[in-house]
DNA sequence: ATAAATTAGTTTTCATTAGAACCACTATTG
DNA sequence: CAATAGTGGTTCTAATGAAAACTAATTTAT
């Protein structure tokens, strides 16, 4: 433990990285980004749901959202509706198009993406994601998001 | 594995983006960009080193190197010299004011970094890596890097 | 009800990312 | 030695990312 990053952490970057050009390698030739197709693929099962939810199942914050989702419409594969009990409020839904692509290139995907995990046993694969939600919630603990200990009112 | 992406992966995603937004939490407050921060401390323990050394160590790509190293050099913190025995290349190294930056802060970023594992073992550690390893070897692998068969000349 | 605090989305700014095109210099090869 | 290929860095473009400021609409609390 004496490198720059902790090596763990700094292979967690690399295996990151080298996982999204693999992923990449099926989407760009859609003429489509990765987060492009994350929303498309999340899209894919849903009648359509508000920005706000598409980013947190995304993990795109929402001031990228506005622009990917722009985008997206842009292409003719998503379409935005005002909601009609919040005025704030939209859903976005996969158009005609937006579904078509999604179900000629989902299943293509998944294997795609599956074959990484072709050495892999089912145990394995949940070890390994068991670990990363060890380490995710040990950031999120260190963190300290959601503690926020009342701040006492020593003035006054 | 039935998820959009599957869940090991979109847990990898989760999980270093939660790293990368604790960590900019020890380094944002010294007015530098992760990637910059990362470059200060890659050349901490260096006498300096050419772009294309640093790059691979950072996992900043080329293009992306030019810009980080240059906005260093505004701040004053690190400087380029010519390489006497090749015409193209350089050396990049920290300037007094990035060495004094370095040794004031590396050992409590370290800290501050290693309390993540506060609750692991060293062998947990070793086999998260391990683990990480593998994956990103899984990913070269079905990426195919290296192993470029050389087509066969089946034309003249 | 009405002012104040929240919430949903957009916009803006700065930096990074990937990738391709490009330039200058070096190494190869015939 | 000259033509060619390769390498190190820079530049350019389009998109993303994070964070903050901002707008409009909705809650909440008084």
């Amino acid at each position: 433990m004496s490198a720059t990053f902790p090596t763990v952490l700094r292979q967690l970057l690399r295996t990151h990285q080298a996982f999204l050009s693999y992923a990449a390698r099926h989407v760009h030739p859609m003429g489509l980004t990765l987060p492009q197709y994350d929303v498309i693929i999340t899209l894919g099962n849903s009648p359509g749901m508000q920005p706000k939810k598409l980013g947190e199942q995304t993990l795109i914050t929402k001031g990228t959202l506005t622009g990917v989702v722009g985008r997206l419409e842009d292409k003719g594969l998503v379409e935005r509706l005002a909601s009609e009990t919040d005025g704030r409020s939209q859903i976005i839904r996969l158009t005609e198009a937006g579904r078509t692509l999604y179900q000629q290139t989902f299943h293509e995907h998944l294997q795609f993406i599956n074959r990484l995990f072709d050495d892999y046993t089912l145990g394995e694969v949940a070890a390994l994601e068991a670990e990363l939600v060890r380490l995710h919630q040990a950031v999120i603990t260190a963190r300290g998001d959601g503690i926020e200990e009342p701040v006492l009112e020593l003035i006054g």
